[in-house]
DNA sequence: TCGGTACTGGACATGATGTCTAGTACGCAG
DNA sequence: CTGCGTACTAGACATCATGTCCAGTACCGA
């Protein structure tokens, strides 16, 4: 699985590396993950097809990386963990923003031009930050993962609706628009909105 | 775009494509949307190659049917429609009873080893029938898109959650589970669940 | 029974993938 | 600054799936 030879800090490395990551990007936003191929990727990139398959097994495996970045950016966004935790799915804000600022990028990674390994590593990442989120908030009878796969199912569509209709929702709103919706199914569980802090699940 | 030249009720052409799409389902529950060729489809339908391509232009083309087939029998699942319909989102019982039944095919459609194409068109399916649904429950402020989105994807993943879980639950209790989450989103309207029936939305 | 149409299988061109090799360029340590 | 090693390069190669095309055969329907 990870067949990468080249386990330097060479800075040829970091280079080539770091323009195979920005032309695929670029590449996925502009013609969707089966408009290019591995060629246009090093074309793009000015590196030989070769070297490409030195670092990565395939454009899957380079993603990858990719959203590695998106996660920790996210998480990042949420200030200091374990701090002033308000709300449950607080990371939708950060997600939502960040969604909409790029939108070429992520209606290519959401949207009908998108592939099955993209799609499927995005929703995994937005399931998953539900489930640690949601981790914190339980609901009586109803299991951490099929809470997540609920609340975190009902932001995915949410997002890719915004990001395909035509004029596109101010971020607030539709991070409003989806607590609106999402916030009964947790106040079900005795959870006050506004109200206490209850923070204390297995860590 | 379809490049179907027979058009016939010939019966030959009828016994290849019920082979070609039973070959297809087959395979895509035992090996995955990327797990095998056109060729392969072939080979299990008994069918010349190009015989194939003289129905069909590519895999997704004769899956699309299947799809529509899928949708007839949900709908055909519901009564007479415009009759007796009691709660929102009625049709999530059938669906949820036809995808835990075919366990090994829905995983195919909507699990890991998907292809974008299928598991697009399912988003598509269940999305669209939350939306002809709800356009009969209209929500303050909501459009009935976002509430599609929201209430379709919420419905996506948890049934993919039950596909993906080891021990199975019954039908009945993850359509009553999905409810009793969905339920209070859509309450918010002024929906009594039990209670009179709101039906004439802007057609 | 006969005409037409669907099926057959095989050839062909195309394009992407992934592997490999010998040679070149360049970063980094000394 | 100098050379050692490692990353990069171009290109060849084998493989595989796709989609098109054609001449021949089989079989449905009238």
């Amino acid at each position: 699985m990870g067949v990468k030879q080249p386990s330097t800090g060479d800075r040829r490395v970091q280079r080539t590396r770091a323009a195979l990551r920005e032309a695929l990007v670029a590449l996925l936003a502009e013609r969707g993950w089966d408009g290019f191929s591995v060629q246009d990727v090093c074309d793009r990139a000015n590196v030989g097809r070769s070297t490409f398959y030195t670092h990565f097994a395939d454009k899957e495996e380079l993603v990858s990386g990719s959203f590695e970045d998106l996660r920790r950016t996210l998480l990042a966004g949420l200030g200091a963990p374990g701090g002033e935790r308000r709300r449950p799915l607080a990371f939708t804000r950060g997600l939502i923003e960040h969604g909409l600022s790029y939108r070429r990028v992520f209606r290519a990674i959401v949207g009908r031009r998108s592939g099955h390994f993209v799609q499927g590593r995005f929703r995994a990442l937005v399931i998953g930050l539900a489930r640690d989120d949601l981790t914190g908030w339980p609901v009586r009878g109803v299991p951490v993962e099929a809470l997540a796969a609920f609340a975190g199912g009902a932001l995915l569509e949410l997002l890719t609706w915004a990001l395909e209709s035509k004029g596109p929702p101010e971020p607030e709103a539709l991070d409003a628009l989806y607590h609106r919706l999402v916030g009964p199914v947790l106040s079900e569980a005795g959870i006050a909105l506004g109200g206490t802090s209850r923070r204390s699940a297995e860590t």
